[in-house]
DNA sequence: TACGAACTAGATTGATCGATCTACTAGTTA
DNA sequence: TAACTAGTAGATCGATCAATCTAGTTCGTA
């Protein structure tokens, strides 16, 4: 028997397993507090892969940890925001399932850039951009939802604002408090402002 | 002539450049991106008398720095949350001028120990605590005044958690856009939640 | 099969890191 | 004035840092 065709890697190849571990890492310990050396280790890959896949060094695979965990938040929140769905329920489940994952990580994790960003907001242009795309990504999804459900394209802004700032907020204060109830205290809030818009709307499609 | 008490200092004592210079540091770069040596030149203090004042080493400049700037920014919420203000125009001009300084700033300053905070919530408990009681001492100041205007203890509460973790997300949001439009927003909809709840208390005194 | 490109591997480099250390200065008190 | 304490000054230390480098392996193509 010729076995024409390799068999499926082991593992993902070593760009791959760079950025999972330098997300899992720097989520929890920032940019600057998160070494070259212990994201090889996670990743089980040589000095060599990295410079290689990135040859912009660190803060390009900074840039591309903050697309790869801003494109993963996008898809949990198009989870929630799904099409049809009743928009203030979503929320608030959003919200509380949110907390609940907070809980279950001993506040350790929450928003998997939040962190990086706003450390390197005022240093690195190359990761600011990545995470203002990656900010923008999840407002436009929730903004689309809104827009959707017969809310007006300026006030759909405004509640996408308005969610993305609660959240991050809260993210901080569960972090440091150690006590998810402010998630669940600013989803009520979010979700009975995103009811609101709902019933001034009036949608007249069924 | 004898003068009989010495002149004034020419400068703070080492201890207070040293935390004054931490500060400005640790803000923009957060914990792990600043270094002992940067503070100290900032401070221009020597390298014993950062260890002489803080036996603790880089972990307690870090604590007293996030103490530091807890009380700079709740001073500053009580400039805005005075006895007997309009507590809605007080949260809109709060949020307006949150607005306008870091838009002064160029996006590069906002809250003076949100980064730190993010940064070390997961790392050390020290900081971490130093942080919860910075913040917790900010809902405080706001709950305070909700209360004294008639809005019951529970509502109090919420709204002060609603406001800071909208402050919070908008200035993460305001210095990865470079835009302080979300400040505005976030500001017009909590100063909204705050009249609607004053409404709601029916304040029996004049 | 040979070659080139892509990728892996990990040692090495100069710089920076936080902390320790020794020595000195200044101020206070007996 | 001498002794002590508080504080300043900055060199030094071993560890870690991001990046470079050399060498080897793997893969794809002609």
């Amino acid at each position: 028997m010729i076995q024409t065709s390799p068999p499926p890697p082991k593992r993902p190849p070593a760009r791959e397993r760079i950025l999972a571990a330098s997300l899992e890492q720097m989520r929890r310990y920032g940019y600057a507090g998160t070494g070259i050396k212990a994201i090889l280790v996670a990743a089980a890959a040589p000095f060599g892969s990295l410079y290689h896949h990135f040859p912009g060094g660190k803060e390009e695979v900074g840039a591309e940890t903050i697309r790869r965990g801003g494109v993963a938040y996008r898809e949990l929140v198009e989870a929630f925001y799904v099409d049809g769905a009743d928009l203030g329920d979503a929320t608030q489940t959003f919200f509380d399932e949110a907390a609940a994952f907070v809980e279950s990580t001993a506040f350790v994790d929450a928003c998997p850039i939040a962190t990086i960003a706003g450390e390197i907001a005022a240093t690195s242009d190359t990761m600011r951009q990545a995470a203002d795309e990656a900010f923008e990504s999840w407002l436009r999804v929730m903004e689309r939802q809104f827009v959707a459900a017969g809310i007006d394209v300026g006030r759909a802004r405004e509640l996408s604002v308005e969610l993305f700032c609660a959240i991050e907020g809260a993210f901080l204060l569960a972090r440091t408090s150690h006590d998810a109830e402010p998630i669940r205290t600013v989803g009520r809030a979010v979700a009975r402002s995103v009811r609101e818009a709902l019933a001034g709307a009036r949608v007249p499609v069924g």
